[in-house]
DNA sequence: GACATGAATTGCACGCCGTGCAAGAAGTGC
DNA sequence: GCACTTCTTGCACGGCGTGCAATTCATGTC
């Protein structure tokens, strides 16, 4: 199914205010940019803007990559232990983000500076938790929903510590047993 | 150190504001609620509003409340189990929330229903997490910052699923020992 | 009780946000 | 090339949030 010349320019010019507004906020700083500016730059007109993003901070946040559909799947009928599974599923998200690392670093210092943004930050990684229940759901059949909203909250937790030490060189899907290693430490602190 | 004049009329109109901001949003719902209408309905200039609060969304959620300085020092120089002592803290902080039944229920609608009201409450969610992690460190003082963080967020998402049941006739104080069963079972699952 | 002082309230003006609508431009399928 | 859908744009509008300066009001002092 070969992409149609609309779908095509709709991908260009989402990807093209991404990029305005992301270098204009380097530079300025979000709050001193308006959404005019950034319509300005990506070349459209300020109405468009509105047609393809809510508002400023969800052009810059955008939907974070969740799990690729494979990785779902391995998960789905993976034979290894919660732990190696669930290592792998991780390891597939966190390559989806080391193939946007400059754009990551460049996110994580707006982040830091900027309160809005970092709420509009929180509201995607909630649609990433959601997403990881429902798939955690199907491995932990025997437990109660609120167990297995917790259990992926707590990963999510020490994936996203992962994230935030994103400045080693070492690419984050390399890390990934990282975050179980901290589980385990948690259970031992618990116990 | 009585409360001067300034200061009590300061909080009634803190107070007032709240109040008339829950009052329309649950007969209208916050989208068609306008900060103007808020004022008039709470006595006061538009200008005003702006004054108390930077937003209708902070005018109903609020800052929720915190750890009593109470149960901090008690949990500092506790003497028990971390679990015991943890337990006691949180069965403080859910006192405070039994006291504002009522709003709290009401704020659960709201908070159900509305988008932007969940945002900002995430927020004051992230003041508590921080509050907590501190407070934490004192006891886990051989623990990496990371991990007193990482636990502070597993307590306080099994703590928020507590809340989340509050339509319970049970106070959520004598339900505090849930939230370290819940914590229990989930280190059960990691190991 | 009058008065100086500093803080809170208010009105006004302004720029930005976000949306509904309708006209026009552009791609798609035949 | 011709109908069709879809996307873009301008316009208008109401709401948001802030800076500023005038005014009102609580407070402490004499």
């Amino acid at each position: 199914m070969a992409p149609t010349l609309r779908q095509r320019r709709q991908e260009k010019t989402s990807r093209d205010i991404r990029l305005a507004a992301l270098e204009l906020c380097t530079t300025k700083g979000l709050d001193s940019v308006t959404a005019e500016a950034i319509s300005a730059r990506a070349g459209i007109s300020l109405r468009t803007f509105f047609n393809y993003y809510p508002n400023k901070e969800t052009a810059i946040v955008a939907r974070p990559p969740g799990f690729p559909e494979k990785a779902i799947a391995a998960f789905n009928t993976g034979h290894g232990s919660l732990a190696e599974d669930l290592t792998d599923l991780l390891r597939a998200h966190l390559a989806l983000l080391d193939e946007d690392r400059d754009i990551m670093l460049l996110l994580h210092e707006l982040l830091r500076d900027n309160k809005v943004l970092r709420a509009a930050h929180e509201a995607s990684l909630k649609l990433l938790h959601s997403d990881l229940a429902d798939i955690l759901a199907h491995r932990m059949t025997g437990q109660s929903r609120a167990m297995v909203d917790l259990f992926a909250g707590t990963v999510l937790i020490a994936t996203g510590q992962l994230v935030q030490s994103m400045q080693d060189e070492t690419p984050l899907a390399d890390r990934a047993p990282e975050a179980w290693t901290k589980l385990r430490d948690l259970a031992d602190l618990i116990r």
